[in-house]
DNA sequence: TATATAAATGATAATATTTTTCATTTAGAA
DNA sequence: TTCTAAATGAAAAATATTATCATTTATATA
């Protein structure tokens, strides 16, 4: 296993979630992809190895995964209501190819001084931000030729 | 008619669409609302002036205004789906209310910098970005109190 | 290891959202 | 004023998501 899908696994058992092997394989099928999918994409590749697993067992897991914040949701080049895992653990931001649902992270970004500024000047409580490029990756670049 | 909107309406004919009473209804709608509407809390407040309005004209009409660029999408805090006019012209951003939907545009955020590094560091081609801050507008910082 | 139990599952139905279809109406050009 | 392509609204269809509930199962504990 690898040890990222360990610790997702252990993050579960210690908020009390049971390990079913429904649960297991979703998460191994999120943590071994790149790519940003939405539930109906991981429900067909999860159901290829076990058959018999409901659709809602797909959202039931994503919905757990996302309260414990192991997953993000991507949002540019219209993918709304994808996910990806989080790889941890810092704050980061990605980006994303609009061809194949590539997803590299990157940190680095500083905010703050704009956060602040925004705050300053309209006196917005700031909390949170959105943060995502869209592109191309290279392969996909080379395949547009 | 305010100027926003009569350059909203001018957008329209000029890419041939018809100005019926519906469309300019939806864009006086959209015109007079600093808020992101759904394409049903659209539907709502238009419902109100012309009740025989559908909500299919809604949609179609949110699908012009987006193609020819004329409203944006927003996503941050769940809002997924939602539009709101594009303050015209300059390429800008949002700050965005949790609580009661209030958006705020601001522009001189220099992302450039940052996306030529991860152009370098990636391999990307970076075409686009989605950039949104989400917090408490002043308003409603006071009612939570 | 066997048992008890609360949690999880999957089938189904219900809801919500968005798109399609199509007959009728209408904006705007001629 | 007339004509025609475009737009509308009603209805149905397609999609996406959530709720309900009987059955099954992971896991704590005896």
């Amino acid at each position: 296993m690898k040890l990222i899908e360990r610790e997702v696994v252990t993050a579960l058992r210690r908020h009390g979630y049971k390990l079913t092997p429904q649960r297991r394989l979703v998460i191994q099928t999120v943590v071994s992809t790149q790519n940003h999918l939405t539930p109906i994409a991981l429900y067909e590749r999860v159901h290829q190895v076990y058959p018999n697993i409901g659709l809602v067992t797909i959202y039931r897991t994503l919905e757990i995964l996302a309260k414990l914040k192991l997953i993000c949701e991507v949002h540019a080049g219209g993918s709304c209501g994808s996910y990806l895992l989080k790889r941890p653990l810092e704050h980061h931001h990605h980006l994303i190819c609009s061809e194949c649902g590539a997803v590299v992270d990157f940190t680095g970004c500083d905010l703050s001084q704009l956060e602040q500024r925004l705050s300053l000047e309209t006196g917005f409580e700031i909390n949170d931000h959105l943060l995502e490029f869209i592109g191309l990756c290279q392969a996909c670049q080379k395949e547009a030729t």
